[in-house]
DNA sequence: ACCTGAACACCGTTCAAGT
DNA sequence: ACCTGAACACCGTTCAAGT
């Protein structure tokens, strides 16, 4: 895969490019004949170059996944523990809704996935894992919270966004942060606001 | 639709039977053509019963998703506000999860299927108003929680689940429920257990 | 009125044949 | 080494023809 033909790194790039705009287009189930078309190469040429749907995808969307990784690096440095999770974790799912066909790199990857390629799970849960040990080390999150809890709830939120438009993912992701117990002023309130997990 | 002729009356409940098996077998994608094939019909038989894959589910599932909803006036009348309303939700994602395809029928419908029938989303989403309109009149739940939102949670949680085999979907309900705040008695909590939301 | 079988337009995967 | 075009097995939808 290392060193690659001047005429087949041209046809990867070329799909890659389609594929990005055809899950633009589509979401996560475009269809991949249509997009060897787009490339101007036979299906076959797409097949062996992404082995599955999800290899394409990791293709389209590794850069930008990395990038969002890189966002954890500087919430770290520049907020506290608890803030910078929930920062994290409100970027990521903008991320992941700003980009259909996105959430598919964002799950665990099955099992014959897992041996080939680095995938957007695992460069995920990566800076998941870094936030979320700061975050409880300093007391601000729940000692059961488990960075596989963290990603699955942005891949939940991003999943019922392909699938429910009118759903307001984010206010939904928030409500998931703080609990939907009373507000600090509500009747019979005995749950003060979450000091460690703000607004903004 | 309601004086079906003896023939006709039978052909759609072996497409039902049929559908049923196929969705606890091969999911929400199940083949509509194989369905038909079981069920000993041509496949535009089954078109002509069932428009969309979605009607086909709302047939499978409409009377689970009804007993699901009398759940739901058996805790208004057993339990506290706040606890009726939580019991609830997790039992609505027991019965989601426990049956592949069902989600389908959960979502908001499509301005088509708006039209047509009854579907699981709106019966659920009356069960949901009710409980939910006690709790924050009992101020157990945060007042900017709307009915949308709980439906919402389970139905994100569904599609997760079916999605991610590994995922937590229970675990990350509770999560969504009482908040991933620090615990009452973790370093530097200022948010004390939410005596509201019992974990059982 | 309701059904069936067939036709249609699609899809992903694989393979033989080319250069 | 890498590609293409074609073949294969599938899918959902629709329609003409039957009873």
């Amino acid at each position: 895969m290392r060193t690659l033909r001047a005429d087949a790194r041209r046809s990867r790039e070329q799909i890659v490019q389609a594929a990005e705009t055809a899950f633009r287009r589509y979401g996560a189930d475009a269809s991949l004949e249509a997009i060897a078309k787009d490339a101007g190469v036979g299906s076959a040429t797409l097949h062996r170059h992404f082995r599955s749907r999800r290899q394409l995808a990791e293709a389209v969307f590794q850069e930008r996944t990395e990038a969002v990784a890189a966002v954890a690096d500087r919430l770290k440095a520049e907020r506290e523990p608890g803030p910078a999770l929930v920062h994290w974790l409100r970027a990521a799912l903008e991320y992941a809704v700003a980009n259909r066909g996105l959430v598919m790199t964002l799950l665990p990857p099955s099992d014959e996935d897992t041996a080939t390629k680095v995938c957007g799970h695992q460069i995920l849960a990566a800076a998941a894992d870094s936030l979320l040990s700061a975050a409880q080390a300093a007391g601000a999150v729940r000692a059961d919270v488990t960075v596989a809890d963290t990603l699955a709830l942005v891949n939940a939120m991003s999943l019922l966004a392909e699938q429910d438009a009118t759903a307001d993912v984010h206010h939904l992701l928030e409500l998931a942060i703080t609990g939907i117990g009373p507000s600090p002023s509500g009747p019979g309130s005995s749950r003060p606001a979450a000091g460690e997990m703000p607004r903004t």
